[in-house]
DNA sequence: ACAAAAGTGTTGTGTTTACACCCATGG
DNA sequence: CCATGGGTGTAAACACAACACTTTTGT
């Protein structure tokens, strides 16, 4: 019994892909490595899962560490274990995804001395390890939930306006969506609150709404369920 | 860098919940752990990840070994990590569910020494380490994952009637569905292919049919979304 | 002949889609 | 005053929900 546990064993690592949004198209938070293996190529942000660390504290601890980034929203994707996948040996890697608001996006060259970069969907650069394979795996992660569970404001500002929203919407889902029918399913929700706070710029303001995590969570509690 | 790799390390270990479908309700296979910690106790199947093994190998291996099962339905639910989980140390555990059809059930005592039992969902015994938390992990994933996938048939024969499928629709969406609504909304999908089979019994034979994957992935390709 | 489960259509209601014009602002 | 994006309603098509009786078999 006690032998059971001197079974050589697997490294653990954890490593995050980190979505943004423009205002235009999905963008991914990448860092270029400065050691081998791969020194130089860019790759997820991640690292060794400590002895007594629990697994989203390691997330965490090196999505700061790497990128500067701190209270995100980060769920747990899946793990990533076949042999081979790292050249040093088995490396299992528990990956997670995290969903940035424009205004966290860390300074350039906020973080110390490794590079840190953002890169849109579809001109991503050949990534280290299986990491375009975790990538993609998050990808469509991400576009599956955007439809039934209210994480897209994790993408945008606090306050933010309808057309914003859209955008977000037709750039994950890929697909133009109708705006008098947008506006109408997601106000029908009643969990977007609209402030009396407009933006200014070249053009007729907008209004900014807010989304409300009690009224959405009274609502889903109550069965309701949210389909774009 | 090499000294990276010589941190200390979690033990990694795979458990696996296993759904079978009795009829009326879900049922979940448990076996009973014959060493310590826990000696006795009602646990999932699982064990160590052995070092040039694949996760999914892992779990496939451990549950034959554990339950005789081969060939069925597995996908990778998520990790579990929280430090104090296991009382032996640090152990992380890949968890993953699988479903098994009534005909691949092992019979009792199949599994060498130790036990293993079906137990209903709603008559579980306590479970050993953090298994219950695992356990409800994966209902929940099943739970949503039925509404919009085509995993449900891997609960039942391969060739079932109507009656059976809405059976378990019901059991495990927990309410009672319309009889004639589902057989119209299902069949309208076109990929259930009625059979010249059917039931014989007490009562009026019921007709057979068969789940057509390739009909599916082809609706499926197309932008096509099931949805009970 | 009866008990038990299988099988089958229609109608009202609500939801989704398609579609075009006026408004407010800054330059 | 013009260019740009913000904002609004209606009608037709479709999908969903509710609902009851007849058929087939074994006993």
């Amino acid at each position: 019994m006690a032998h059971t546990y001197e079974f050589p064993r697997p490294a653990l690592t954890v490593d995050c892909v980190v979505f943004g949004f423009d205002g235009t198209g999905l963008q991914v938070l990448l860092i270029r490595r400065g050691i081998e293996p791969f020194l130089g190529a860019w790759a997820l942000p991640g690292g060794f899962v400590r002895m007594e660390e629990d697994l989203e504290d390691a997330a965490r601890r090196e999505l700061e560490e790497e990128t500067s980034l701190r209270d995100v929203f980060l769920e747990q994707l899946r793990t990533f274990g076949t042999p081979g996948r790292d050249p040093r040996g088995r490396v299992v890697s528990v990956a997670w995804y995290a969903l940035v608001r424009p205004d966290q996006h860390p300074a350039k060259g906020d973080t110390d001395a490794s590079e840190a970069a953002w890169f849109p969907i579809g001109g991503l650069p050949g990534l280290a390890f299986d990491h375009d394979h975790i990538l993609a795996a998050a990808l469509e992660r991400l576009r599956g939930k955007i439809r039934y569970q209210p994480v897209g404001f994790e993408l945008l500002p606090r306050h933010f306006t309808l057309t914003q929203l859209q955008a977000l919407y037709e750039a994950i889902l890929g697909r133009p969506i109708d705006k008098r029918n947008f506006r109408k399913k997601l106000l029908s929700f009643d969990f977007l609150t609209p402030l009396d706070e407009f933006t200014s710029g070249a053009h007729r303001p907008a209004r900014l709404h807010r989304f409300d995590r009690r009224k959405y969570d009274a609502a889903a509690k109550r069965g309701f369920l949210f389909d774009l």
